[in-house]
DNA sequence: ATTAAATGATTACCATGATAACTATATTCA
DNA sequence: TGAATATAGTTATCATGGTAATCATTTAAT
C-alpha cells in the first residue's frame, strides 16, 4: 500500500531528475497519483469484502470459478495462475473457503497430486450477492474522485 | 493486492450494469485496469525496497522526515497522519527503524505521551541511496507499460 | 480542584501477502 | 525400466496491514 498524503511536487521531481536520473517527470508523477488512488480504492474494497466475510482474493477466486461455468471446476494451480498469487496463499485461502462451504476440493482423478476446485451453490450465491455492491463501490469511488 | 490476469470484458460489465446497477462501464473498466497496474508496480517496488532492507512504508517514513528539514523531527502521530497508516503499524515500524539506526525516538519535552522522531545521518544516507533506483524503477515500469 | 473526556502510544491478536523447504506423484530420458 | 527431473500442493516461517483494548498523560468541564 502507498499512502503518502502529500505527493512530491513537480518541482521536487524535476530536482531529482537533474540530480541523478533521466526520468520522465510526467510519467513518474502519474504513477505516484495512480499508486495512491489505487491504494485508497483497495482499502475501501477490502473493507467492503470484510463486511461480507470475504476478501479481495476470496472474491477473485469465486469470480474465476464462476466464469468457467462450462468446466467442472478448475485445478488449484489453474486458479493460482489466473490470479498470479503464490501457491501457499492459494492453499490457505482455498482451505478457508472450503471451511465456509463456498468451495469443494477434491483430488483429481488422473493426477493424484492435483486438486479440483469447484464452487458450491452457496459459493455462487455469495458471489452474486457481493457483485452489485462491489461494482457500485467502484463506480462511486471513481465518480467521487473525478469530481 | 489485485491480480486478476483477465479482467472482466466490457461486455461482461455491460451485462452487470443491465442487471443491477447504474454504473458507468468506462469508469469501472478504468478502475480495474488501474488496480491491476498499481498492484504490479507495488509488487516491483516492494521487491526493490526489500533488496535494500526497506519497505514501502519504511521508505515513506524516511521521505516524510527528510522533507521536514526545518523542523527538529516530527511526532510519531504526525508521521502516521501524513502517511495515513494505523498507529500500531507506525509504532512497530518506527521501532524497527530505530533498531537499524535509521531513526531516533525520544519522549517529547512538553507532552510525555508523545514521541519525537528524528532521522539519523545513516537514515538520511539510506534514503538518498534508495531514491535514484526508486525513480528509475517507476520510470521504467511506466515506460514499459505504455508501450 | 477533581472528574471526565480526549489523545499518544503500545500491546495483543488476527488477516493476508511472500519465500524456502518438503512430500508425493508424474514425466522424461538414457 | 529406472533414475533424474518436474510439477502440485503443503508446511513452516516471516513481513506488513488492520482493529480492539489498554496505559499514561493531557485537556476540558463541572
Amino acid at each position: 500500500m502507498f499512502f503518502l498524503k502529500d505527493l512530491p511536487s513537480r518541482t521536487t521531481l524535476e530536482a531529482y531528475r537533474e540530480r541523478f536520473t533521466a526520468m520522465d517527470v510526467d510519467k513518474v508523477d502519474e504513477a505516484l497519483h495512480m499508486l495512491r488512488k489505487a491504494s485508497l480504492l483497495m482499502r475501501e474494497l477490502e473493507e467492503y469484502f470484510a463486511s461480507r466475510g470475504l476478501s479481495q482474493l476470496r472474491y477473485l477466486i469465486l469470480v474465476v470459478l464462476d466464469r468457467e461455468f462450462e468446466r467442472d471446476g478448475l485445478l488449484a494451480s489453474e486458479v493460482a495462475e489466473r490470479l498470479d498469487v503464490s501457491r501457499p496463499v492459494m492453499t490457505r485461502t482455498l482451505q478457508a473457503l472450503v471451511e465456509e462451504g463456498l468451495l469443494t476440493l477434491q483430488t483429481h482423478d488422473q493426477d493424484l497430486r492435483a486438486k479440483q476446485v469447484r464452487l458450491t451453490r452457496k459459493g455462487r450465491a455469495k458471489l452474486h450477492q457481493a457483485l452489485p455492491g462491489y461494482y457500485r463501490l467502484i463506480h462511486d469511488f471513481m465518480d467521487r474522485d473525478t469530481k
